[in-house]
DNA sequence: GCCAACGTTGGC
DNA sequence: GCCAACGTTGGC
């Protein structure tokens, strides 16, 4: 069992757009990040549980938590040509690119924001708060997920007084 | 294999 | 909208 971190701009994707899936699951695609894609057809697993991640949205933060439904497989809309993420240099014999599926499991409110997190001294190795860190699939250890679980667990028990 | 140019990411 | 940081491309 693993931990992640997946970015989405919530212009193009967002955690409630994950939630509205028929089956509140879709297939990751559109990373064309390489060293990304190796994460998504190697290490990821079902079962690894994932943090969702509003990037470029006001304020940036983590949204919502989603777990691994279906593990590394190629992905299909490079093979599409219609699709915004056709690549016309995938092999469907050797894909290039691949997905995961993931499953929105709970909503964390309220977010998580980057500069909440960023105030956490034992959260300064943390990849996404790295300085010019941009990759979009990214680990995150059990201690780090241990901690911001618990920050949002004692933010609901907060709201709810 | 080097590296300049270019495109993208993403915080601010 | 700006721009720093990064990845990719392509000329040489």
């Amino acid at each position: 069992m693993a931990y992640w971190l997946f970015k989405s701009e919530p212009e193009s994707y967002s955690f409630a757009d994950l939630q509205a899936e028929p089956d509140r699951s879709t297939g990751w695609d559109g990373v064309r990040n390489y060293q990304a894609r190796n994460l998504l057809r190697d290490t990821i697993k079902v079962g690894d549980q994932v943090f969702f991640y509003h990037s470029n949205a006001e304020p940036p933060g983590i949204v919502g938590i989603a777990k691994v439904v279906q593990a590394g497989h190629p992905e299909p809309a490079a093979f599409d040509a219609g699709h915004h993420y056709f690549d016309e240099k995938s092999d469907p014999s050797n894909p290039t690119w691949y997905q995961v599926r993931i499953q929105a499991v709970n909503p964390v409110e309220p977010p998580i924001t980057l500069p909440e997190l960023r105030s956490i001294p034992e959260l300064a190795g943390m990849e996404l708060l790295r300085k010019g860190s941009r990759l979009s699939v990214q680990p995150v250890t059990a201690a780090e997920w241990k901690l911001i679980t618990g920050l949002a667990k004692t933010s609901k028990k907060k709201k709810q007084g």
